[in-house]
DNA sequence: GTCATTTCTTGATGTACATCAATGCATAGG
DNA sequence: CCTATGCATTGATGTACATCAAGAAATGAC
């Protein structure tokens, strides 16, 4: 378990890597994305304080995720053999099974709209830190689309 | 940790109860789905042998997705704090968030038939177990247009 | 401060998929 | 055996969103 520092910007693991490790967010904020064939980046994940942020890929095999800093950020790096030795935090583990299970349903049966009102709902703090377009890329639409939603969503005020 | 036979069509928990329970599945094939306002069914996942099916709900919070027998079905049912007490199988925990990851990614960067190709590489078996609608349904599409991916597949070959 | 870059918005157009409707085939139940 | 119900396919049409392009506003680099 090692601290460190990471600037703004900072890329802290690749696509393909192979020992992918875990990050415990202590301030800042991480993400964490694909980019697929297209060259369009998919963010998967947004790691603000406490989170722990981390590739699911199986063990000896190459991971899908890009992981990098979109704020200064503050991290407690460990490996996945050292987080198992430690015992993992059972609860963290279904919090993170429910969070998925709800960001799944989501994708599969809501609209655009939908989406973007839930994700205000569910992380407030995150859309005022980061720009629109990760957001539109956390939703699974693009930064047009998501600037007509917020257009739709004031007007009806 | 009970033991019961479910025939197919069983509807063995319902979106909204509370206390939902863990299925493993030793024979048989279960699924876990939500329906939405429109009154449209989504697939969350389908559970062949050896499968753990369950709502990944927050505990004492009303549960999302529906619990039912696509096959004459044997399973072993426990609740959540039974399973926990045992010590869950972490290998197991982990290769779930791996099969989650791999679907929200799936979802946001992939179109239909990058998603049914996919699908009947990974769960060939299933495919021919479930009316395609089934599979549709989990692939997040309609079944006319799982039929029209169909057909433009086998016209390529 | 100035210039360059990124971000956000708006409009025009395109497209993948949904919806609706009709038909042919199975399958199941009485 | 016959009928009812569910499933798969096909065609016509609709729509939510993507894509492309341009401009304005904010942010950052030097």
């Amino acid at each position: 378990m090692k601290k460190i520092n990471a600037k703004k910007g900072t890329l802290l693991q690749q696509k393909g890597e192979i020992s992918s490790k875990v990050y415990l967010v202590e301030s800042g904020l991480l993400r964490s994305y694909t980019i697929d064939e297209k060259g369009k980046e998919h963010i998967y994940m947004f790691g603000p304080e406490n989170w722990l942020v981390a590739d699911n890929c199986e063990p000896n095999t190459p991971c899908q995720l890009f992981i990098d800093a979109i704020e200064d950020t503050i991290i407690n790096v460990a490996t996945k053999e050292e987080l198992l030795k430690e015992g993992p935090d059972l609860n963290a583990l279904l919090r993170r099974l429910n969070t998925m299970q709800n960001r799944i349903i989501m994708l599969m049966s809501s609209s655009a709209k939908e989406r973007y009102e839930h994700f205000i709902k569910t992380y407030p703090n995150i859309t005022q830190r980061v720009p629109l377009k990760m957001v539109a890329s956390y939703l699974g639409i693009t930064p047009e689309a998501l600037s007509r939603v917020r257009n739709e969503l004031s007007q009806k005020k």
